[in-house]
DNA sequence: CTTGTTCTCTGTAACGATAAAGAACATCAT
DNA sequence: ATGATGTTCTTTATCGTTACAGAGAACAAG
């Protein structure tokens, strides 16, 4: 009941194993009768076409490419930005007849790391360049493209990328709230490192010094706090570390930040789903966006166009579609693509009063 | 510059190439001296660790397990009901270390099914059981799980799955139907057979020969649909094929269907994303759902719910987690399993007026 | 001084396939 | 008849790894 192999037919045939892998994949090389009769012996034989991984073997190439994610898959399935990425990437994938494997590598989790090493793809991609999955993954030799830069360092290291320029994405946004005369401003963040207490608030000048102490930790949104830090400076700035980048989470900042008597006049959040979930707890209080607190985001969802939330535009699909087509093919040129952003003014963000 | 091999490093060192490979997957098999040697001269040749693909040739395994999809993935990503089953498959999946590779074949799609032939995964599941992809991965002799029964028929083939009992579902939904008093029924399903003309509109006695005529194609909601017209024999019922599981499409068949004189009493749709969309079309009109036009829907979303929306809902959840946990272990007993599904009454079915 | 056991390490043979080159024979033009 | 050209099939050599069986030394127990 062993598995049938190219080998057993072709004693069976009295033909040499050549011949039968030949009638699989290279018509050309036998006549075909014979071909007609092998293949016809293999149906009987109960042979299911040659075998995956030793053709991969064989040939070097598996046609397949992973996607790392931070972390669990659900995630993956659920954050809008994501799940628009994927979406790109996957057409490209599914055009050029290539594979996807998921790989799920949560920060801090080392025997999920294990499955870079154990995975048989051609390259990996994945959101965020300094996660460790990238950073494995460039150790074994494996292309590489991700699409978030975290820090400046980033950009020289190794690996391409299809980024925007989140730090000028972020001083324009900065300098839009100055425009605007906002002197109280709260940012949200993810976290600023692994176990970061949620919810606690910083001042400008604590949370580098907390980031720096855990440097080489996964910080991805760097590059946006610290433009906005940069552009903000000598206004009354707090940076909240939400938990997760999530609605949930904004909206919990929310209910933080609003029932104080000194409110914030405006809020930015690093990412469009935190800065929904924040007007969702101005909703609640009858708080209107832009009016009673400026609020702004980053990403330029199609929910945020709904809510009226100034945000960063930036070219998801491309950003996808791109990583698809370099990991695709390695002659291509151009290897590390800064794309162009554009800041969305929208009714979340006015004057102060 | 070619790739570092267990081989060169043993030739270099000269031990044998087993020892090399000890290193570093049974430690106990050498010295932990010679086991640091070892390593460290690995890691100064720039050996990057054992191959994946080789050690799955080896072992025989590949710990890895595919999904296959009859659509674009974006679809995969876009489909909450697809979307709940992915998380749920995927988080055991996480749980047991393994990896999931995504396949897209498309019906129809010939040159696409070669990827399942290409896949180097130790199993495969899939939403529908009588899709190509299922069926060629069961003919390479491939472990397989799916989660819908297109026809009694498939019940008795091959493969394991995790399914509900889908006629027995819409023969109580006929039920409910009838006891409101709806006497004129339209049903909106997918498509009936590839190629389908969307928004035709059939008798029960034209649908089934359709249906018939293109055996063996794909119609996945076969024993929903058999089961809403048995249950509603007798009375006025229509069947429309909307071309697309989609919001958009159930949105469509409202616009169709809506305008007219003689407007049916009662709408089902096989799937609670089309119902969705029909009653957006209630509400562009100023229809209230079950007042004006009774509605409902299969597969229990979270939107439903906030909707209103009688529905058949079905655990979702369970099913993705059974599949990979099926999928998992081989040994497992009751490899067919049908899960429990319930009749939800809400506010967009009442009795006709 | 046996005999047995443990600890390290080695050699060989797969896993299932394909690339590359060659052999045998037929065909064809000169 | 000669060489050139094809057609069809075979031989040999990997791809990178691990399973398995054993060999040699060291050491304890009888």
């Amino acid at each position: 009941m062993a598995r049938v192999t190219q080998q057993d037919i072709a004693k069976v045939m009295g033909v040499s194993v050549m011949t039968v892998s030949n009638a699989f994949n290279r018509p050309d090389q036998l006549s075909p009768d014979l071909r007609t009769r092998v293949l016809e012996r293999a149906a009987k034989m109960g042979y299911t076409g040659p075998d995956a991984v030793a053709r991969q073997l064989r040939s070097g190439r598996t046609n397949t490419f992973a996607v790392a994610f931070e972390e669990k898959l659900s995630y993956a399935f659920s954050d809008p930005f994501s799940v628009a990425w994927l979406a790109a990437f996957s057409e490209v994938m599914e055009e050029s007849r290539a594979s996807i494997m998921l790989l799920s590598v949560p920060a801090g989790d080392h025997e999920a790391l294990a499955a870079v090493q154990d995975a048989a793809v051609d390259g990996i991609a994945g959101l965020c360049g300094n996660q460790p999955a990238m950073i494995r993954a460039r150790e074994r030799g494996m292309p590489t493209v991700y699409c978030t830069l975290a820090t400046r360092a980033d950009a020289d290291g190794k690996g391409d990328y299809v980024v925007i320029d989140d730090h000028a994405a972020a001083l324009e946004m900065a300098g839009l709230l100055r425009r605007l005369g906002h002197r109280r401003v709260f940012l949200l963040v993810e976290t600023l490192y692994p176990g970061q207490p949620r919810m606690a608030e910083y001042r400008p000048e604590e949370f580098r010094d907390l980031v720096d102490a855990h440097a080489g930790s996964l910080f991805s949104d760097d590059l946006r706090l610290s433009g906005l830090v940069g552009g903000l400076q000598g206004l009354d700035v707090t940076v909240v570390p939400v938990g997760t980048n999530s609605r949930a989470a904004g909206h919990a900042a929310g209910t933080l930040v609003l029932d104080r008597k000194d409110r914030p006049t405006a809020v930015v959040a690093v990412s469009d789903v935190m800065a929904l979930g924040f007007m969702d707890a101005l909703r609640q209080r009858d708080l209107v966006p832009g009016v009673d607190v400026s609020v702004a985001g980053f990403d330029g969802l199609p929910e945020a166009a709904e809510a009226g939330l100034t945000t960063i535009r930036q070219p998801v699909r491309d950003k996808g579609r791109l990583a698809a087509e370099l990991l695709l093919d390695p002659e291509r040129k151009d290897r590390r693509i800064i794309l162009p952003h554009e800041l969305i003014v929208r009714r979340s963000t006015r004057p102060v009063a």
